[in-house]
DNA sequence: GTCTATAGGTAGATAGAC
DNA sequence: GTCTATCTACCTATAGAC
């Protein structure tokens, strides 16, 4: 079972667009990653805007369904809560550069990135998780917080120590392995924390 | 008293930079929009390397020591929090592409920003904080936490929203004026989260 | 489908007049 | 200090053989 042309360029692709944002990356590299030449890539890929979309789409398709079925599925508010953060950690954990890529080229194209996300089979939907935050806090059984702020709270927790990565370990002095080691404690630390935040005074 | 030349140049160029990104950055927008020409440019910038190193390290040396002063500051763990929210939510609203345009750039290349921020004046430091933070715990006086966790979900909330911006909106369907709305009632929000995150249960 | 060779355009950098 | 003109290099994309 070869693996075929098109998607040794597609992962081929992938590394270098997500370690070198689109302006920086060469389709000669993509080439020599992927073992073959550049004229071939154009034949699959007519251009590197389109070779680029595929690339960003395919990511955003692989992370936003597997986060939502655990923001829609049936679960207590503690159960989502960590069930959200340990499946968008997991995913982030396997693709670390990928926050960074993201975020990095919507904000060199916002425009673009907008009319883009919006014509996609599926969005992030924290609407039902917003909804639970806001019942369980009428009916006294949290601390009345903001759903919108908590939903921001959460995905900032998870997502930027994966961006901030080289900042993190040049100022904290420390090595790849201990930022590892930092970085699988903190499902269950996010966790802990957010459920303490929201806990009510009164229990 | 005229704008001179050379700083004509450096807001321009922390413009067009911060909003593209250094490798699809052009030349000759930065020269048109500093007013000038090509030519000038480089009279007074070698090349493009030196006076993206100027935009990057003129960012950071306007935002770590305003930062670090709090940090280093002689206040309680709770003012100590709230006001380096404060601080770093305030220089981030008047420079909001800047988040995006850090973690970009320091991700496509990371051994040069870390050999470039190790040798610079002054980094980040949160030393002060976290020795107060276990001092606390160990007290009793907070809930015992890991200060480097704590540190890092502190300086996330303040980060993210500014970066994951053109994606906030617009999976919440929300307007510029709404974003602005939210993100100036964050410096309380995240405050209160974190003061109510840390409270010792046993008070 | 896969390759080589090259066209065509663009951008960073320099030379030199004023 | 500031400008115009130009050189040189590189990169995307295409043409065309196999």
């Amino acid at each position: 079972m070869e693996i075929s042309t098109e998607d040794k360029i597609l992962l081929a692709a992938k590394e270098v667009f997500t370690q070198k944002g689109y302006a920086a990356a060469r389709m000669q590299e993509i080439a020599d990653a992927a073992g073959i030449n550049k004229g071939l890539l154009h034949y699959y890929f007519k251009n590197k805007e389109k070779l680029f979309l595929s690339v960003f789409h395919d990511a955003l398709d692989n992370f936003i369904p597997r986060v939502n079925q655990v923001l829609e599925a049936d679960l207590s508010l503690e159960e989502k809560i960590a069930g959200f953060i340990g499946e968008y950690m997991e995913v982030l954990i396997k693709n670390p550069h990928l926050p960074a890529f993201v975020l990095g080229e919507m904000n060199q194209h916002p425009q673009e990135f907008t009319r883009s996300i919006l014509s996609r089979k599926e969005l992030p939907n924290p609407m039902k998780l917003m909804m639970q935050l806001q019942m369980e806090a009428d009916a006294g059984r949290i601390r009345s917080v903001s759903p919108l702020h908590l939903w921001m709270n959460i995905v900032s927790m998870c997502v930027l120590p994966f961006a901030a990565r080289p900042m993190f370990q040049a100022v904290m002095g420390i090595n790849d392995a201990q930022y590892w080691d930092f970085m699988r404690s903190r499902k269950k630390e996010v966790t802990d924390f957010i459920l303490h935040a929201i806990r009510n005074e009164n229990n």
